[in-house]
DNA sequence: GGGGAGAGATGCCGC
DNA sequence: GCGGCATTTCTCCCC
């Protein structure tokens, strides 16, 4: 197919919204928040109804390149490439796309309405707490609901058996540095709101580096090894059963 | 096409190590750090050379659902449905997808060994202020590369004008809490290490939100307006000369 | 829209 | 592999 012929695929596809996928050797400048340059290779180019656009590599997780919703397109031939730019003004960002040669291309226009659903979030692990506290340590009593959106963030919020106010943050991973710090920064707050001087900090997550340990322990905080939950196992092991997975 | 003949197509692809792409209809189940369900509608698939697979719905930026390099396929055909199954043993992560309908597939081998360059980041950033110490404050300097790399990971390391130890810490965009407790970090990191008690703290970032700047200021340290510099720009300005762009 | 924090974060670099 | 951290992070939720 000639690339006068792609171009019009191209813009026809764009005109009536369709999700388009194509693969090809092209290079890729982009200008915005940052600036890049990928010099000439093979990438999977997919172009959404939301008009976002994904270039991909022949390996790795993560787009290469990419425009957000709100993405304008225009092409034009020259030297016998197709050249596809992209703008988009509430981001000010640009990109330019040389194609010198499609390996495929496919346009459809895709129903999908679904939203997904996942378990063993943090957020997840926190109302596990909340249900079944003793997994901190006994005798914690978590706070009400409304107490812990008041302060803001706080994952969980409680009292332990001596009546100490507790803040828990939770990490459904390894907790770093940076976790230690946020802890910190919640007991401080939660000191100077309430004006008090006596506010525990603990940390639950399923591991925790050597030196967040560390920092935890300077600074007086505990460390509950709890991993995040999954709800969906049980449904998976039904279906295991039924499907012979 | 019959659900056979894509088993068979997919088989061959994957033997062959191409990356694919194929839209289809399709649910899938995910079981592993996490869990997740997404009901039936029509969806992009790629699977890459280093059995990367992506699974994107017709809007939005991220994949949905996905599987990292070294994971495995398997295919059944069951009720007219083609069943694509994905483990991966090392992350423990399962996946399963169930195709009820096709709307396009290909298969294509593709090169490309190229690396993004990419300029406007952090790292530019600070290497700007080594270069530019002025930027920061009149008088200001940086001591040298193997002095920051002692303290891990501090960005910028100088004296001020007074001879005052400076912790220089960046942000490419606007700065947050988590970047204040952050370079309060690092100056309580110095100040333990060289057992000094005077160490300055300054956050260079475009833009930093309000609570930061209060948080900045309750602990006495600075803000510096500075934008990351974007060396590709001269490149693009250029090229938008010779193209016309 | 700003601000804050999680994510099945990912990816990079250093030890 | 662990650890610490940036990312054109993205996404969600709340104010």
């Amino acid at each position: 197919m000639k690339t006068e012929e792609y171009q019009i695929l191209l813009n026809d596809a764009l005109a009536r919204n369709e999700t388009i996928v194509f693969s090809c050797k092209c290079r890729i400048r982009y200008s915005g928040r940052a600036e890049s340059f990928l010099d000439w290779g093979d990438r999977i180019i997919m172009i959404k109804n939301d008009s976002t656009l994904l270039v991909h590599q022949p390996t790795g997780n993560t787009p290469i390149n990419y425009m957000k919703t709100g993405s304008s397109y225009t092409l034009r031939c020259e030297h016998d490439q197709l050249i596809l730019k992209s703008q988009n003004i509430i981001q000010k960002e640009t990109m330019e796309i040389t194609i010198s040669k499609m390996h495929f291309f496919n346009s459809h226009k895709l129903e999908d309405g679904q939203v997904i659903r996942v378990s063993g979030t943090e957020e997840d692990m926190s109302n596990m707490i909340y249900n079944s506290p003793e997994m901190i340590e006994e005798g914690f009593k978590p706070v009400s609901q409304e107490e812990q959106t008041k302060y803001g963030f706080i994952d969980v919020l409680g009292v332990d058996k001596n009546g100490i106010l507790t803040v828990v943050e939770c990490k459904r991973y390894r907790a770093e540095l940076s976790a230690v710090t946020q802890l910190r920064r919640y007991v401080e707050k939660i000191m100077v709101s309430k004006g008090i001087t006596k506010v525990r900090g603990i940390l639950a997550a399923p591991k925790i580096t050597n030196n967040a340990e560390k920092m935890l322990k300077d600074w007086g905080f505990n460390f509950v090894s709890i991993k995040p939950p999954k709800y969906l196992e049980e449904y998976d092991k039904k279906q295991a059963r039924l499907d012979g997975f």
